[in-house]
DNA sequence: GCCAACGTTGGC
DNA sequence: GCCAACGTTGGC
């Protein structure tokens, strides 16, 4: 039986890396570099193989869902954590004994129209989504699959 | 730029 | 183990 995908978000701040940064990449395909949260880096860990998730652009005008990404290549140590002239390098993380990973996602697609923050709010059936909880600032997150789909809807497309 | 919420650090 | 200080996140 294949593996049942999961859902995700992931955060981004467009003037470091946005959505159509990665439509630009060779392969629209990047690593998800640069995780220094536990429980942020305990979901990377969890993620499979064709699990999918939201590209979230954060501290944006207006913040907003963007697209869809698909897991590609699942959680490996996150390299600029072993690099001192990096900005997220981390001493405590040793190529021996790695604390930090990422995964490699690619471009699915990027949505007709943005999705804000303040209009999924608005929405009955996201209430309990974890990005939209008071105080939540995780930057990898689950998302359910009835979150997923109303997401989805809203974005233009039928649910699968 | 402000600031609330949260996570981490380190003295004790 | 407590908790104050500090740094970061991210909406506004």
């Amino acid at each position: 039986m294949a593996h049942h995908p999961r859902y995700w978000l992931m955060k981004s701040e467009p003037a470091a890396f946005s959505i159509d940064d990665l439509a630009a990449a060779p392969g629209r395909l990047t690593c998800w570099d640069g995780v220094r949260n536990y429980q942020a880096r305990n979901y990377l860990r969890e993620m499979k193989k064709g699990d999918l998730a939201l590209f979230y652009h954060s501290n944006a005008d207006p913040p907003a869902a963007v697209g869809i990404v698909e897991v590609v290549r699942e959680a490996y140590p996150d390299h600029t954590a072993f690099d001192p002239t990096d900005h997220h390098y981390d001493p405590k993380s040793r190529p021996d004994r790695p604390t930090w990973f990422m995964v490699d996602v690619a471009l699915v697609r990027k949505f007709p129209r943005p999705l804000p923050l303040d209009e999924l709010r608005r929405q009955a059936g996201l209430r309990r989504m974890v990005l939209l909880r008071k105080g939540s600032r995780l930057s990898v997150q689950p998302v359910t699959p009835g979150e997923w789909a109303i997401i989805l809807k809203l974005a233009g497309h039928e649910p699968a």
